[in-house]
DNA sequence: CCTACCGATCGGTAGG
DNA sequence: CCTACCGATCGGTAGG
């Protein structure tokens, strides 16, 4: 059941997907007007700037994000279940907001100084919720006496590069079966001892 | 011993520079003219366009690559030796022209329709040999037997993800520890069994 | 939400 | 490699 976009909603939804698709900095308002059918002038009466769009869709990833992180983590005890529940939320953060994961990931760099400096702290707190959880993990035992910061960004460029190539209804595997093929290669590795 | 660059090579060089920092999009030619020391009209007496630019950087970065794939494969019989040479040379080609990978990874979406089908075709032609590869190990008993796609993606993603956060001289491994960090996850994964 | 419009900047060319 | 300049387009505002 589809529930009707406010034009509030609609600019942000049709906003994602064009930057995701030209970029932020090649997307012109006017051409963001004509994809909703309305002027250019009349956006402004819902929003106060293109970049305070770019600004919503990043800072509000960053709140599923950390959302979905958190309640992975009050969910699980064991350490290797929760790293898993950890991942599987994240997964499904993107995958629930592809075009807004793109640009998330992509046009960040063309935040203001102000606000850049704010969502790169936000990314290392995030960041370092997970390196925590590997710590752990090595401390009782269960990960391997790895080097933390390679282990951290295998999993998030594993993690990440998603939006790159998930597309809803074209990959075989539902959200599920993919999260559990890629967790087991993080964790098992691809080889046969 | 640095070669003196001549000035179409220091287009390049400032141009990846910026792109990377910018975006294509958001740089302009007038910028680009400035770090260098010159007018914008007389970039035009080396290049004839700022898309000729993009379209140089991502097409001499995908013969670096295929070049690089080449000799890894030529050069190592078994399987597993084979494909981490293979891992080892991709990421040589992005370290060593790190902010020219970065556009590659980032900006080849500006390239012209014709760039860009001619673009995503090659870099179909170099995923396949990865997974012959890879296809290759499972037949033999050396990978396990898991999805081939989620394989591929799980590598390209974690060795591709290398231009995000390298810095020559401020990571503290040098580029062959760090080879060995990144195949050891991905070959072994992080759980203890 | 529209018409009408602003100053700024864009990629690029002509001609030397 | 520069000066001078082009038409097009940009984000955004005024006023209704």
């Amino acid at each position: 059941m589809q529930v009707a976009e406010t034009r509030k909603e609609q600019i942000y939804s049709v906003s994602s997907k064009l930057f995701r698709e030209k970029g932020y900095s090649a997307t012109s308002m006017r051409s963001l007007a004509e994809q909703i059918g309305i002027e250019a002038a009349s956006i402004y009466s819902h929003i106060s700037s293109k970049e305070q769009i770019l600004n919503d869709i990043c800072f509000s990833m960053a709140d599923a994000f950390f959302a979905a992180v958190r309640q992975a983590i009050v969910e699980n005890e064991n350490v290797a279940d929760k790293l898993r529940a950890m991942m599987t939320a994240h997964i499904y953060v993107i995958i629930n907001n592809i075009d807004k994961a793109a640009v998330f990931f992509h046009d960040w760099r063309h935040l203001s100084e102000e606000a850049k400096s704010k969502f790169t702290s936000l990314r290392a707190e995030y960041e370092y919720i997970y390196r925590k959880v590997i710590s752990e993990g090595k401390e009782q035992g269960i990960f391997k006496q790895l080097n933390e910061k390679f282990v951290t960004l295998t999993l998030f460029s594993t993690l990440n590069w998603t939006y790159e190539w998930y597309k809803p209804g074209i990959t075989q595997l539902n959200a599920e079966e993919m999260v559990s093929e890629l967790t087991n290669i993080f964790f098992n590795g691809i080889v046969i001892n």
